[in-house]
DNA sequence: AAGTGGTCTAGACCACGCC
DNA sequence: GCGTGGTCTAGACCACTTA
């Protein structure tokens, strides 16, 4: 029964019915029309606040939900290849008058496992955490803490809680740390507690951990940067070039050849 | 309440006192337990499950989840750049001895407005669809939906169910169709019922869209794939290599240069 | 103050897995 | 057949928003 109540409130959002922002029945009018307890409309709501399609307040009723998207690039910062078909898929995401705002915390902590293993150092061993919290117009967008190596950062303006001209990566290339190429990945899955306090997440809000090791020329592991984007607030984009020409002839890339 | 009991079953978990695969304490022992109604208990299990943590089966009892997962690369088949690096983080998520096998399904259909503006065509104007969905040891992995022109593959053998031999890309370009480069876009959200039926989801596991839109070099769309990736079973990454030398000089990319 | 959703109770019966 | 989780009822009181 709660599922035939979710799957025809499910349509009727689906369908524009219901737009984003406007309320749905309350969950007594549903308990009437249906004939069934509240606790029942209440386990139907439960599912579509779990699949991220409507929020419940306290008070208020249950709204459904509007998303309000923002590019994020990682390959922003690369000097990347940029077509005039990437500027017209991002134009369809993009807002304007947005008040960008960052916290910044940084400290020395132990590095977990996963961070351990991505710096090549052992576990527990001393690492420096950057800490950001990134907000648009006062609504946090996403969490980004990287992780350095202790002895490659120290006594640099990295170990500052300020914005660091020319990006940290620059700090690095001077002491003889160029990252030449770097490693993503990305996990799906739901946030922990923390994240969604950090966050400010509403129920049934997946997010993707991003993370970048970045690397020099002689493979040695310079920084792991860990980013939390919730699903609600960001696409994320890429652009490839096939490495081979119009004639199917391969193309020198920039590591020099092909594999 | 129910907040405090799934507060201590996620600390166990977490800790290793509930291992993966283990067995949590009933719902009755935990109404016992903490003095408090089924329904209660219920509600503290439901929060673990809706984050993934945990599965409820009729008649066994609730499990801890374990992740299986696997590596997703896009770049995979564009003879991408690969570093020993890279072999070292594929080799953490693979699994051998992993048997696998597809479905195939090949239909024209009217695109939707999703398809319609990255293919450049009318919304509902005829595609060809072709929906896989691929599986290992029986399990299904991922959907992997690819749309095309209709004009551009009538009378090809990707209008067949069946494996094709260099893949799609090699048959558009014996057309006249050469994909140059591709736009990739990651949705983050929770699945549809479709999905969840289609890939036998369990509750409480996100998904990623993956959307890759494939331009000739004269910026005509070719392609749109849609994979869906569940958040439990894949791991998405990627290499990229910084488009300037260990000097700081530019280097020539495929595409020729700087943007 | 009225109305909304949030939490909780103490029962009931059903569907499923396992012995 | 027994015990598990799945669904549902008919109440109760609380916390919060809005007018």
């Amino acid at each position: 029964m709660y599922r035939k109540i979710a799957a025809d409130l499910r349509d009727k959002i689906k369908s524009g019915e219901l737009p984003p922002g406007s309320l749905l029945p309350t969950q007594q009018e549903l308990s009437r029309k249906y004939e069934v307890a509240r606790m029942t409309t209440r386990q139907a709501i439960a599912e579509l606040i779990n699949e991220g399609l409507v929020v419940a307040q306290q008070g208020r009723g249950v709204t459904v939900r509007d998303r309000q998207q923002m590019v994020y690039r990682p390959q922003d910062g690369w000097e990347a290849p940029t077509s005039p078909t990437i500027d017209r898929f991002t134009a369809a995401f993009t807002r304007h008058g947005r008040n960008p705002s960052m916290e910044i915390d940084v400290s020395v902590v132990q590095a977990d496992d996963f961070v351990a293993e991505r710096l090549g150092v052992e576990p527990r061993s001393q690492v420096v955490a950057r800490r950001r919290v990134i907000s648009l117009d006062g609504t946090p967008f996403h969490i980004n803490d990287t992780y350095y190596p202790y002895e490659l950062v120290r006594d640099t303006e990295i170990m500052s809680p300020a914005d660091i001209p020319g990006g940290s990566n620059y700090v690095l290339a001077e002491r003889g740390y160029r990252e030449r190429y770097a490693i993503d990945e990305f996990f799906i899955r739901m946030p922990t507690p923390e994240e969604i306090g950090r966050l400010r997440l509403n129920p049934g809000t997946p997010v993707a951990m991003h993370v970048v090791t970045g690397f020099t020329a002689r493979e040695e592991p310079v920084r792991c940067d860990i980013f939390i984007l919730p699903g609600d607030r960001h696409v994320i984009m890429y652009e490839r070039v096939h490495p081979i020409d119009d004639e199917g002839r391969p193309v020198s890339t920039p590591r020099g050849g092909q594999s």
